[in-house]
DNA sequence: AATAATATTTAGGCAAAACTAAAAATATGT
DNA sequence: ACATATTTTTAGTTTTGCCTAAATATTATT
């Protein structure tokens, strides 16, 4: 068997976290913005993976991970979270310098270090920026909150809670009148400035990324 | 500037440990051995890594690293080393099955990492087979002592010490007739076996991978 | 429903790093 | 020193992952 390349894996990722968790079908467009490359060559990789089986392609109609594409993204995301725990704790990285790292260290092939490592770390549940680890077998550890900021195009959650329970933030909420229990649409992702365009209810709100990083919602 | 790539600096390992820490020159089929590639793509790698300034190549004469190189190459070798450490005593790894986790972990570019693993490890001078790790500013704590197995072809050294000082060992060197203070030169090394032929004084001594691995010389 | 705009795919190329086969240079044996 | 053997290089391909430009689908507009 011939095992994911660097790149592949970085593909699968990417598909992974654009199409809410791998089952819906993502866009080559959006996939090449992902991953900084062009469409054309989207298309190129996509024909090439799903002949390995990694992904599910349909011409024009967009990529989607099959289950073999799926748990390899999910052991690649669990490496690269436990990379994240173990060079903020262990290493005294700052959080926000961990990513590039981190995305680096995530491609290392063997099973023995991330159980050791793990095991090493005290079987972490979430990495320094709050997100779940998926354990050995692909699980998350209870999938019940997530960031807004990390929601894909269009999904939809249930309000649920705040990351930094700082007055300001409440205030600010306050203000917006959006409180615990209202349903959030994403519609739209500003990339210059990860501006979020979101529905609340029926009314439309543009959200800086600063908020939407300390907004929990429950998925839907 | 463009950066040493994962086969370029596989490349500047293998031409440092073959020519005696990077001084000798090395030729294309040997270095071809070591890689485990044909002696044609390795003509072809150092036209490419000559232009890049890594190192001195001339036709037919074999090559040698410039200083650039042997600059990259110790860093590649310090950032094996530590990783080894790390592996072995903060992860459990057992020695003998660090090696290829290192092979790749020793390719992570970031200075920031290397520096505070280096911290996190108490600033280490061996690495768990024994051998010196380089410092930041690629200086070998003392060149004193060198595994006999880490000889390259034709290298010369005295007997000064043994790794394992266990009685089964002294024994075996004792019957062998090899001592302390010996002039011991390394004449070949079989691939197959990893054994080496070689001279001690004038006579001619086949020595198991398992003896020379636990022989330290001084080189001369 | 026809046309314009946008998204996606095809075709043809390029660079890195490998390969094989053939040519050229160096080394060896008598 | 000369023929032969070995080593090294060149030339021509391959695969991976990307690129641009052109062709084709799909979506949006009126």
């Amino acid at each position: 068997m011939n095992s994911t390349s660097y790149s592949e894996e970085n593909y699968l990722k990417a598909i992974f976290h654009l199409g809410n968790e791998g089952t819906l079908a993502v866009s080559t467009t959006n996939l090449a913005k992902r991953i900084k490359t062009k469409p054309s060559s989207v298309t190129d990789m996509m024909q090439r993976m799903a002949e390995k089986g990694l992904v599910n392609y349909r011409k024009y109609k967009g990529v989607s991970l099959t289950d073999l594409g799926k748990k390899t993204a999910l052991s690649i995301i669990r490496k690269h979270r436990l990379w994240e725990v173990f060079l903020v704790e262990k290493l005294n990285f700052s959080w926000d310098e961990v990513h590039d790292v981190a995305e680096q260290l995530e491609h290392i092939k063997s099973e023995k270090l991330v159980d050791l490592l793990d095991d090493h770390l005290g079987y972490p549940q979430y990495d320094p920026h709050g997100d779940p680890i998926p354990g050995k077998d692909g699980n998350y550890p209870s999938r019940e909150k997530q960031l807004l900021s990390h929601f894909p195009e269009n999904a939809e959650g249930i309000c649920i809670g705040v990351k930094d329970s700082s007055a300001s933030l409440l205030k600010y909420l306050d203000r917006h009148e959006i409180s615990l229990g209202d349903t959030i649409r994403l519609l739209e992702r500003e990339d210059y400035d990860n501006s979020l365009l979101v529905a609340v209810g029926d009314r439309k709100i543009r959200l800086s990324h600063q908020i939407a990083s300390n907004l929990y919602l429950k998925l839907i």
